[in-house]
DNA sequence: TGTACATCAGTGAACGCGCGTTCACTGATGTAC
DNA sequence: TGTACATCAGTGAACGCGCGTTCACTGATGTAC
């Protein structure tokens, strides 16, 4: 997904396997010795690339962010009906719907976006020019700033709640909403966007 | 806490070495081994009171989760104006601080609350005789429906944003957010709050 | 009241397992002169 | 163009560790008659 496996290396195999494992498990999947067996390596060779067990992970979860912040931004051409109050609007509930696609379909890497690392304001910028999740939501902020659906100085208390919302209701789907059927899920997603949407464009 | 550390026997005091486990660091650090050697006991002397580890986790996560249902109820008393409006959203209010205080206090428990059990309706009702969480949180918005200030035609979604917004919140000021100092965490809180009881009570 | 027996909560030793990491080493590739 | 040397990505074997669980057993307590 990130590179053509023919010309990826032992380095972008071994990310590519842990990807894997933390698809299939979530963070506590990815084990050093598991990776290089997929990878077809003795364990050591990992060495060579990385610190430690840590290092891949920290390298993982930056990956995982990644997927998840392509995740949310909406399919171009969805989001054009000309009226761009309309447009604003439909575009955050875009990327709200997007975060909990992801985190629905790919529970594991979800988890693994959000382990532990060293630094903690990796949802805000990414290395290497790719998106951050927080980068995604802040722009669908900006369109609602620009369509004049939101004052500019509620900017970071409409980012935390929005982010907090979706945040929980995927944790919770994924939880002790487990067993909810799919119908009565997707009215629960459609109502928690609907509400924050009107709190966060009050009136306007 | 649970009980007289005097009276309690084996399985309370497994019990009880596993929840401060779980306190300490969540609830892959339950090992039975620990919980046994804590309490001055062979490591199968645990399989006398529990089929095997899974089945003592479940007890640590019921137990963490009488904890978190616990710290939501306001002190009685706090809440009381006069103003049987003014009470309600002040309850609501206290309720989901209650909630995100417990996670930020208590980050262990509270990860534990939500591991994987066998069943997953345990938040709604709880064995025992105890409250659950979910209980707390539906006597909170009855009290919203009884002022007027919520039809009881969506009280299934008002509980779910409610609780995905505080969850959610919780699980930011936890993890990415988790260097925010604690003005600006308040902050957060107290604007999460008002914006999701001004969706909830919109307009009344 | 005494005796035989079942139950129950504990013990100590051992099981197999898989983990992250380190050690000393090898062979291919690149580079300086 | 050839030679000496450094670098680098890999190997195989081993390290110590702690885990959940099982086995055969013990000694105290309760119970039936």
């Amino acid at each position: 997904m990130l590179h053509s496996p023919i010309t990826m290396g032992t380095f972008g195999a071994l990310i590519s396997a842990a990807l894997e494992l933390a698809r299939e498990g979530g963070p506590d999947a990815i084990v050093l010795r598991e990776v290089a067996r997929r990878v077809s390596v003795s364990p050591n060779a990992a060495y060579r690339h990385f610190a430690g067990l840590a290092d891949l992970l920290d390298a993982v979860a930056e990956a995982a962010r990644v997927e998840l912040a392509l995740s949310m931004n909406p399919d171009p051409g969805t989001v054009d009906t000309g009226d761009a109050k309309e447009d604003a609007r439909a575009r955050m509930f875009a990327v709200g719907r997007g975060y909990i696609r992801f985190a629905l379909a790919e529970p594991g890497l979800f988890a693994t976006a959000f382990s532990r690392t060293k630094e903690s304001e990796h949802f805000a910028t990414t290395r290497r020019g790719g998106l951050s999740p927080g980068e995604v939501l802040q722009s669908a902020l900006d369109g609602l700033i620009e369509a004049g659906l939101l004052d500019s100085d509620e900017r970071a208390a409409a980012a935390t709640t929005a982010w907090a919302s979706v945040h929980g209701l995927s944790g919770l789907l994924l939880g002790p909403m487990r067993d909810v059927p799919p119908p009565a899920r997707n009215a629960m997603i459609e109502a928690t966007l609907a509400l924050i949407g009107r709190g966060l464009t009050d009136g306007r």
